[in-house]
This record gives C-alpha cells, sequence and structure tokens, in this order.
DNA sequence: ATTCTTGCAAACGGTTTGCACATAC
DNA sequence: GTATGTGCAAACCGTTTGCAAGAAT
C-alpha cells in the first residue's frame, strides 16, 4: 500500500542536508501520506498516534525546517497581519516579500485562470491573486547584497 | 487637496446603515486616503496623530466592522493558520469557507512570468491563485439553509 | 430612553523562544 | 566530542472579548 520504504524516507532527509531522528522520520511520513495540508497542530495530532511522546514544539520547529529546505511547501497566510484596503472590488495584489509594501494589480489577470484544470464542482466565490516578489524600490538593494 | 468633504464621509457611513462617531470618521478618512493596505496597528498610530484618545480595541472593532458593511477590504490571510503540504511545486488552492478543507487545483496556468498590467517593474517570484468557494460536499448544506 | 460604541484590560490561540538534556554524526 | 535536535514551559503578539461608562439617534 505504502510503496515508499523508510529507508527511502531517510533518503530524502538526507539528501535534503537534514539530520535524520525519529521525529523527523515520523513528521515526514505524515506529511507524505497527507494530502489534507494539514496544520502543525493536525499534524502533531497524527504523529502521536504513532509516537506518543513527541512534543508540539517539536512539530513546529521541524515543519518549518522542512519548509525552509523545500522539503514540504506552506500554505502561508497572503501576510503576517491582516491589512486592510479602502479599495473595495476585485483586484489583485502584489507583497514585496522585503518591504511587505502590497501594491495593487489592477489587471485581467483573472482571465488566464478562469479554466482551472480540477475544479470539481467546487463552486468559486472569490478568486485571489498574490504575487509575491520584490518591488522596485526593493530589487537594487538585492542586487548588492549578493543573491 | 482632499476632494471629499467631511460631510460626504459622513454621508458615506451613513450609507452602510452605520452610527457616525468621531472615531469612525477618523478611521474611514485614514482608509479612504491610504494606499498602504495598513494594518489594524498602522491605522492605530495614524489615527492617533490626529486624535490621541483612540483605543487599539476600536480600531480592530471599527475596522471588521467596515469590512462587515463591505465599506472596506480585507486582504486576509488565506487560511487561519499555517498549513503545509509534502506536494511542492507551483499549484493553486481551493479553500472551502465551510470546511477549511484545502484542494489542490493542478493548473498549468503557472506561468509566473505572465504579463499583469500595472505591475511596474515588480519582480515576480511566485504566482499564487487560490479559490475561495465552497466544495461539492459542503455546497448541499448551504443549499438547504437558504443562503 | 434606548441602543450602539468606546476604552480598557484581561483572555485567547497560534507560534516562537530559551534552556537543559538527549541524540546524531 | 561536537554540533544539532528535542521537550517543556514560558513568552510573544495579533486579535478578540467582557464589561462599565459614554455617545448617537
Amino acid at each position: 500500500m505504502e510503496g515508499k520504504k523508510e529507508k527511502d524516507f531517510i533518503a530524502t532527509l538526507r539528501a535534503h542536508g537534514l539530520q535524520v531522528t525519529y521525529q523527523r522520520l515520523a513528521i515526514y511520513q505524515t506529511m507524505y501520506f497527507s494530502r489534507e495540508h494539514p496544520s502543525a497542530e493536525t499534524v502533531y495530532q497524527l504523529v502521536k498516534k504513532k509516537f506518543a511522546m513527541i512534543s508540539l514544539g517539536t512539530v513546529y520547529k521541524t515543519l518549518e525546517k522542512f519548509y525552509e529546505v523545500g522539503l514540504i511547501d506552506k500554505v502561508s497566510p497572503i501576510t503576517e497581519v491582516a491589512r486592510y484596503e479602502a479599495k473595495t472590488g476585485p483586484h489583485n495584489h502584489m507583497v514585496c516579500l522585503q518591504c511587505q509594501r502590497i501594491l495593487d494589480a489592477d489587471s485581467t489577470v483573472e482571465d488566464p485562470t478562469i479554466s482551472v484544470p480540477g475544479l470539481d464542482g467546487f463552486h468559486v466565490l472569490r478568486r485571489q491573486v498574490v504575487l509575491h516578489g520584490y518591488c522596485t524600490a526593493c530589487k537594487p538593494s538585492l542586487v548588492n547584497s549578493g543573491s
């Protein structure tokens, strides 16, 4: 049923430059077989079933570490805190990773995404397109600082 | 410079069914002239300059109220808490407003270099399309409950 | 007069942090 | 042996809530 063996999981962790522990193995396997986009708390509950002595703090640290090395993805909040604007109505946002500025993109970018394969009868109420990157003000400073 | 008069702001608040207070007036005017997508904390700092005795709690409540009646928009976090997934690489997400489930939408429109009018030299690193709505499991229950 | 709003402070919840102990390499 | 990871508990921070006093209609 589970085609991937423990050996493979260990290899994957190593391949990402991670030290291998039972906790990491358990957390990674849980993530690997999950299609639920679980939260840290959910992962904690799942892992605890097989590995009762794990702590929530470790799950937080481990998921962040996995995310850092690109082993898993994070469906992050768009911004750290809620941000408001007086301009209502549909438009997209560009979030600068450096200065946290949010720029409006008035655009028809809606069009290219309209036919999303795999919608499966999902009833779409709102579409949000968020572009993450660097604004013109922050771009130059990045060039200077190497990467 | 500011084409809109206080009278107009009051009328706008009333038009949205809101009771008018100095605090709301100050907050709305601040939002109206801001292009920065400010956070509650930022709004609080701005309003305090002209209206020192306002409290942060009121700003939170007021912004949420404005959002409820459609006077302002909210650039919300995608989900309440961070959610992870082992599937890396570009794909979009559908977030069910009812059950909080996140579904993957494998879409072919992930070219991050897509030309968005109004980009103004913004350097796009990642493009995130989030569809908010109701999944097939939750849709029926909504039909039954009226709206 | 009654209802809604404000201010304050305490509570909340997800996440992070500090540190001593344990484990991987 | 040394660097790294773990567990625990406390701290953190944005946000929400309860409530008494104040303001709007």
